[in-house]
DNA sequence: GATATTATCTGACTAATATCAGATAAATTA
DNA sequence: TAATTTATCTGATATTAGTCAGATAATATC
């Protein structure tokens, strides 16, 4: 499909052209951007060179001149690791610190510009570039474990809910107690909860918690909309059933509603059995599955 | 909202990240950037050295030195523009158009496996790298006259007509007649055909012919869904009424639906007035304005 | 026809990025 | 303790990109 390739071609001189225009912005404050990366980089609590040069990809020397120039300038300081006194550790000074932010504020100033060019549909806008950019980072999402009580994990549970809501007639706006008294449960030893990440943004999460002896319950399965399609859903499931078996959980058991139809695909098509109710509204649909 | 910077960071990384990418592999050739992008530019039928200057916004010493360098690798030839022999005409060897052919099967390689990471909706992810794209050059978007026969026209004309048969109960799968046998009418000096342009896809059309002595009617008012809510109706509209007066009309008329109720507010809102019927199905609003 | 303008080219120069071969010092391993 | 490895730095050098002041020749303007 020759259109096809004209429309990412369009898509790659668009964003081309911002991010080139990003990057004169970034010169405008007198610093090649090479320093003006590793500046970034270093951050607000600092970072050892070894880990900059692996994230920028800098040859040893090229970074240390760059280092050395932002020493130069007062804008960084570098000093051995007490643990390992052939690694430096770069922090940044107090004018560091201010320079960054200022960095910062050109970056949100040019997010701001985009949104502004989107005045009456910002939403959509938006949401087309959590699709391209969590689709362009499909196999860097990673999932850890985090605390229940976590604002991203909030957020998560929010959209959770939100999504309940909108799909299962009968549950009005439901929303998650602030603090959550059953959080402790969702944390081990009992139970976990995990994030699904894409660059520092949470992109999913679901959640473990005891129910009987041996057996714990899966709870608040969800899936950002930017990020479905991906199998992200499978990979949860499958790392939330390595947790139980971690926790030393022998079965596990959920229930669900008829509304989520494609989790109880997933269910059924990942070991999945339907088992008698054991829960009330909303439920409609129990299952287990032997770990 | 400060999630939404985050969000717009989180594309840019990811957009940043692909596009380096593609430079990388471009580099691949053996050719630094600049004269890749230069190899790219002159293009199949060849190009002025001025016009290559504009639009790769390139100092005019750099500029020959790179074409130096692309003639001597036998890629390029020069030669002065007969017409104006100051001005020199970039043309491609036959293996300058192999090399140029390569660039575009890796950026097509590197485009196909974007859409591979979106196997279950890549009609999804497509529509939202055009709602990016459309909204990033939103101010650059172009209306020119176009023939009704031209592809691109035509492509607008499909997707009118699909959007109407959706949108109107009664209409069934319409679609434009090949050849079209109202073409001439839409042609000057009788009216005109106008498509709007971003970045060498079309994403808006709309159409003029005489309906009675003095008076044209507008047809066919078609704006991209990637384009809606940038007011380009609007622009189409006050151009086709400018490419009207040209044409010596005196008044418009236009008919349209129901159902195309943004339509019909843009019409209320800029100077047209409602009329008695002078069509019949599937019309139910009429309107005039003087011009 | 003299003068100004335009399009391109050349030469001299700079900044930024990049590469690579040692040098140095600290830690690890034998 | 000696030898090796690791993390960083220094110096030498190359490539790419970019700037700017003329030079040259063709065209446009007076």
């Amino acid at each position: 499909m020759p259109e096809t390739l004209a429309r990412i071609r369009r898509f790659n001189r668009a964003v081309t052209r911002e991010t080139g225009a990003m990057e004169e912005s970034f010169l405008g404050r007198g610093r090649p951007l090479g320093a003006a990366r590793v500046l970034w980089a270093i951050g607000e609590a600092g970072r050892d060179v070894a880990d900059l040069r692996a994230e920028l990809a800098l040859d040893s020397g090229l970074l240390s001149r760059i280092l050395r120039g932002l020493e130069a300038e007062g804008l960084a300081q570098l000093e051995p690791d007490p643990a390992d006194r052939r690694r430096r550790r770069a922090t940044l000074t107090e004018r560091g610190q201010a320079e960054r932010a200022e960095y910062d504020r050109l970056n949100d100033q040019m997010a701001g510009a985009i949104l502004a060019r989107a005045p009456r549909h910002r939403d959509a806008l938006l949401a087309a570039m959590d699709l391209v950019a969590v689709t362009l980072n499909a196999d860097r999402i990673d999932i850890r474990p985090a605390d229940p009580t976590d604002p991203s994990a909030r957020a998560c549970l929010a959209a959770y809910f939100a999504l309940l809501s909108d799909k299962i007639s009968g549950i009005s706006t439901a929303h998650v107690p602030d603090p959550d008294p059953d959080a402790p449960l969702f944390r081990p030893p009992h139970g976990t909860f995990l994030l699904a990440w894409c660059d520092r943004l949470p992109v999913g999460c679901v959640s473990l918690k005891p129910l009987e002896p041996g057996v714990a319950e899966v709870k608040r399965l969800w899936v950002d909309p930017a990020a479905r399609g991906l199998g992200l859903a499978r990979r949860l499931m499958r790392a939330v059933e390595d947790q139980a078996r971690a926790l030393g959980y022998g079965a596990l058991k959920l229930d669900t509603n008829a509304a989520l139809a494609e989790a109880i695909t997933l269910y059924e098509r990942s070991g999945w059995t339907p088992i008698a109710p054991y829960t009330g509204f909303p439920a409609t649909h129990w299952f287990a599955k032997p770990l």
